[in-house]
DNA sequence: GTCTATAAATAGATAGAC
DNA sequence: GTCTATCTATTTATAGAC
C-alpha cells in the first residue's frame, strides 16, 4: 500500500485511464486527470508530453497485455474448442482487470480508431488474428462449422465489451433500474454464458 | 431530389447526425455541422437552440423509429422464433437506414448515456423490453432454452452495432486492411448470420 | 429566415521560479 | 520533480443588421 507520495507517473496513468474510459479522449479533461491523480497538471506534461501521448500510452498498455496473452493461447498445442474457451476467458479477465479497457475499445471501434498509430493498431489487430487462427484450426479439424471468422469475432467480442462497459455505468447511474435489475453478475457466470454461446454458434451438427 | 435551397432544418439535422456519429458529442463541432449542411452556423441555434438540444433530437429520432417498430413485432401474434428473426431484421435494417445510429448508440452505452434524458432513456429501454418479451414467450412455449434475456440481448445487439460502425470506418480508413478484407458484406447475409447465431444460442436441444 | 461580427468561456499547453 | 501563473487557440453561443 502506497502512502503519502505515490509515483506521480503511475498515478497519472491510472487516473487518465479512468477519465478516458468515462468520457472518451475528446471529452477527457487534463485538469480532471491531474486532480484525480492528486498531482499538479504540469506533471502530466512533464511525464507524458501531451494529452494524446498519454492516451496512446493507455492504449498500448491495454493491447500489449491482452495481445500477448491471446497470442500464447492461439499458439498452444491444444484442441480448438479449449482454445476458444481460453480466448474468451482471457478477454473477459483482462476486461475485468482493466475496467477502462471495454469503454475505450468500444469508442475506438465506433470512431474508426483515429488516435491509434500503426504499431498500436497492429497490437489491436493481433487480438482478432488470435481467434481467427483458433477458429481456422477448429474448422480444419472438423469440430467447428464453416462460420465466418470475422463475423464470429464481431459477435463475441462486442458482447464482452458492452457487458463490462454497462457494469461501470450501472454502478454509477441510478436511472438504469430496468436494465440494471439483472446486473451485475459474477464474472465466472458471464464467462460460461459467452463460452456456451460461442460454442453453440460454431457447433457443427445442425 | 432536392435542389438549391433544401430545408435548412432537415439539412442541419442530417449533417449533425453524421458529425455526431463520426466524432461523438464532445468532439463534434457546430461549425462542421453547419458547413456540412451548407447553412450558416447561426441557423443551428435558430432551429435547435444548442448543440446539446440538436443531439437529443437526433437521439430521439433514432429511438422513436426503432422502438415503435420492435414494439409492434413483440406484440404481434406470431411464434417466438419468427419474432426473434423479425426483431433482428428490424434492428439491422434500422441500423442500415440510419448510418449514424450504431456509432452513436455504442458511444452512449460506453459512456453511460450522460446526454440522455429520462424520456429518451425510456425509448432506448423499450428496444430491450421488446426482445425480452419475445424471449420470454419462446421460453413459455418451450422453444427457447432458459438463457438469460439480458445476456442474450447483450450478445446480439452489440454485434449488430459494431458490425455497422465498423463498415463506416472501413470505408473511410485505408489502414484497416487486415480486418477490412472480409468486409463490407451484403446486409442480407449479415442478417442471416445474426439470426442463425441467435437461434443457435437459444436452441433447446443440446 | 439569414448572415456577420464578436462576446464569453474553456481548453491544452508552457515559462520559469523553487 | 513540483508548482503558480499565464499564454494562445478554439469553441459555443449571441447581438443585431438585413
Amino acid at each position: 500500500m502506497q502512502r503519502a507520495r505515490p509515483d506521480s507517473h503511475a498515478a497519472l496513468f491510472h487516473a487518465a485511464a479512468l477519465e478516458f474510459a468515462d468520457r472518451g479522449f475528446e471529452a477527457a479533461r487534463v485538469d480532471r486527470i491531474a486532480a484525480g491523480a492528486r498531482v499538479n497538471k504540469a506533471m502530466l506534461y512533464y511525464h507524458f508530453g501531451s494529452k494524446l501521448a498519454l492516451y496512446v500510452e493507455v492504449l498500448r498498455d491495454m493491447f500489449r497485455a491482452v495481445g500477448a496473452r491471446v497470442r500464447a493461447i492461439a499458439d498452444a498445442p491444444d484442441p480448438a474448442e479449449a482454445k476458444l474457451d481460453a480466448w474468451i476467458r482471457a478477454m473477459v479477465e483482462e476486461a475485468a482487470a482493466r475496467p477502462w479497457f471495454p469503454p475505450i475499445m468500444l469508442r475506438e471501434v465506433a470512431s474508426g480508431a483515429p488516435h491509434i498509430d500503426d504499431e498500436t493498431f497492429g497490437m489491436m489487430n493481433g487480438v482478432y488474428l488470435a481467434v481467427r487462427d483458433v477458429i481456422a484450426q477448429g474448422q480444419r479439424d472438423g469440430v467447428f462449422r464453416d462460420a465466418d471468422p470475422l463475423l464470429t469475432y464481431l459477435t463475441i467480442l462486442p458482447s464482452i465489451l458492452i457487458f463490462f462497459a454497462r457494469q461501470r455505468v450501472v454502478s454509477q447511474h441510478k436511472r438504469a433500474s430496468g436494465l440494471a435489475a439483472a446486473a451485475p453478475r459474477q464474472t465466472d457466470e458471464f464467462i460460461r454464458h459467452v463460452q456456451t454461446s460461442a460454442r453453440a454458434m460454431l457447433r457443427r451438427d445442425r
